[in-house]
DNA sequence: TGTACATCAGTGAACGCGCGTTCACTGATGTAC
DNA sequence: TGTACATCAGTGAACGCGCGTTCACTGATGTAC
């Protein structure tokens, strides 16, 4: 079978309705959550019949492991850029930078946030596809981590030798406290934003992002 | 209308009814999560027709209201008596005995956790009614931060203006700063347990307690 | 280049399901005199 | 204490809705010779 030019015509407009179907499908997504993502309803805004979208997804769960998917991706990318636009010496730089530039994600598209750091979706299980996705933004949090771990590593608690060791495990060529500290920092990192998400901040902080700063410049202390 | 025995017989038979429905209600809610809490299936359970339980509950989302509210409840509960538990000179020993009882807690009622700390139930809005209730873990960690603050509060970097006025504003009679190093140690605690709650540690952590009890010693260092 | 056949996208109807909520009703429980 | 009336809990049918998924089909596009 060869790969024709009438082929890739077809697979062209394949590739490009696939598309559309997943642009409309995060709209939706945007809009009304996960749990409200309907396939009838993503055909229906597409002029089609629902059951054609069966011929570009086999299921409603695999559209959304599609969403997951680009969320990950998308916010992985918005952390790449804002990493990249800083000195790559300055490791308190960088995890500010990451920080905002994630928060800033969060805040412009709450649903796709709480989609892939939220609650999981009832009834739906997310399959291995979603793994590899799901590390682009801790692989840049592990790289500030690396950046200059020198001054900060002897100052910090060890921790105890099963976790050393499944952290050693995970993450090598970094002492294990300091990927302990570095997961305690992502922990805060996005508890800080889920709290502010999900509405926890409401009637007590009102300069979020002057806050939010804040909280960026107490896990930068840590480093040392 | 005097307040005779039989009044309150009928209305005893009432708050009972209304308990077994919160009860199987809550039941459901473990099982299959928020989302997926449905009116007819508690009425199905408890024997009764679905039309019945609007004797009780004007609506579906009053019956998830009361649930949040028992179980912002429910983990201040186990907040307060973790707290009250250990020496309350130690605010060490105070802050890792409440967050062991948080994530235990969150841990043994994961879709609970979800309501009230995960992302927010599509097509519901949160009340008013369950403000206070939601305070009740935070008024425990407020008390462990002014329980010995003396020695912390210099050493730790100062919140901007705007900031420091919110938090002055929401929490008096704690210097602004250590209110907002509380409020981050809130975040990391809450940020750990969601990322184990929601799959964020699988492939990575084994020792989850081994690892949240390391967590809240980075956090409790942090007091100085 | 032309034709016979295979592949594929999209249609439209249908299946079977469960949901929240309303409403007129019956019969039991409670209240006022 | 007894009776007439009011309140309330629970029933059962119905409304109107939207959902995921299957299936036999038509017609267009692509392929092999």
């Amino acid at each position: 079978m060869v790969e024709s030019v009438s082929e890739t015509a077809r697979a062209r407009a394949r590739a490009e309705i696939t598309r559309e179907i997943k642009t409309t499908a995060r709209r939706h997504l945007a809009e009304h959550g996960a749990a409200a993502l309907s396939l009838r309803a993503v055909a229906r805004d597409l002029g089609m019949v629902s059951s054609a979208l069966y011929r570009y997804f086999p299921s409603r769960d695999a559209l959304l492991t599609a969403l997951i998917v680009e969320a990950f991706d998308a916010v992985g990318e918005v952390a790449e850029q804002a990493d990249r636009a800083v000195d790559g010496n300055d490791m308190g730089a960088r995890w500010r930078a990451v920080g905002h530039a994630v928060r800033r994600w969060a805040l412009d598209h709450p649903h796709e946030y709480a989609l892939v750091y939220g609650s999981p979706v009832p009834g739906y299980v997310a399959p291995t596809d979603t793994v590899v996705p799901a590390t682009r933004v801790t692989a840049v949090l592990i790289d500030i981590m690396r950046s200059g771990f020198g001054e900060t590593a002897s100052a910090v608690a060890l921790p105890p030798p099963s976790v050393a060791e499944d952290l050693s495990r995970a993450i090598s060529g970094l002492p294990p406290a300091l990927v302990a500290l570095g997961m305690g920092m992502w922990a805060q990192l996005f508890g800080a934003i889920s709290l502010e998400l999900f509405g926890h901040l409401e009637t007590v902080v009102f300069d979020r992002e002057a806050f939010f700063d804040h909280q960026l410049t107490l896990m930068i202390d840590r480093l040392g």
